[in-house]
DNA sequence: TGGAATTTGGACATCAAGATCTGATTCTCG
DNA sequence: CGAGAATCAGATCTTGATGTCCAAATTCCA
């Protein structure tokens, strides 16, 4: 459904929100997402190339949130790593098939739309404030 | 968003539904749907696998719907080829991570769940009553 | 009645892309 | 200068997508 790519990412940001004090080198962002380092680093890269982390090198470097929590949503992180693609044309050639077909992706991105609108309006922040409102399975 | 799978599947039922007489041999499905030969082959296998579509060796043989177009959705089909997977525990291990991990999670969920939905509301004779609701760009 | 033509059913082989790991390089703080 | 960290370039592994071939079933016709 989501790319693992983006899945990582999303942990890693969600990460970097609940401890915005200083930076956090790649170890322990991977350590505490349970995602693997060498893959976590290329996919942290990708955030900072999206400007939605900042980076520092060397002694107590790492990676933080590039702007507020509040002022990432969801999608713009998916959107960083692996963007969720809308069906803007009809994937078939143009006029000479029959309407159904562009019916049905039609309904494929509405589909879509729906399901990034569910991405569009949650930010970090939102995860955040949202703790304790599911407790997970003991 | 989808696999290639799930959209050749979701064409090649799209042509079945809109052309209920007779058995079509996946040549004849495969250049209406623009789907490669070879391959379309192996998803219509699924598709009976998944009682989806019935098959008929032999001359004058092929596939055809397996079910009234009325009460097949989509997500039958998507499902019948590469099913949408729900989260149903949190990914991580459990009880010693944030609960703001489960938050994302449970928001995820959401999001496919959404996704789910317009596939499960919309079935193949939703798509041919429609014809004519969406002119296909010229 | 039997064989030729057609078509599905399966088993492999190939190809491309995503996911993963490793090592060398560059930066920065102390 | 030296240790800790990001950066970057490859190498590898896995999986989904695709093509090819042959066997099994079915129809049709002589």
């Amino acid at each position: 459904m989501i790319s693992q790519t983006a899945e990582y990412a999303l942990r890693a940001m969600v990460f970097l929100a609940e401890n915005p004090e200083g930076a956090h080198p790649v170890s322990r962002i991977a350590q505490h997402t349970q995602v693997p380092a060498g893959y976590l680093s290329k996919v942290l890269q990708n955030l900072v190339k999206a400007k939605l982390v900042v980076s520092q090198r060397g002694l107590k470097g790492g990676f933080r949130l590039g702007r507020p929590a509040a002022e990432l949503s969801l999608l713009d992180i998916v959107n960083g790593v692996s963007p969720i693609e809308r069906i803007t044309a009809c994937p078939l050639g143009l006029a000479h098939h029959s309407s159904r077909l562009c019916a049905l992706h039609h309904r494929l991105d509405e589909a879509i739309g729906s399901f990034e609108g569910c991405f569009r309006t949650t930010t970090l922040a939102d995860l955040l404030e949202g703790q304790g409102t599911f407790t997970p399975p003991a």
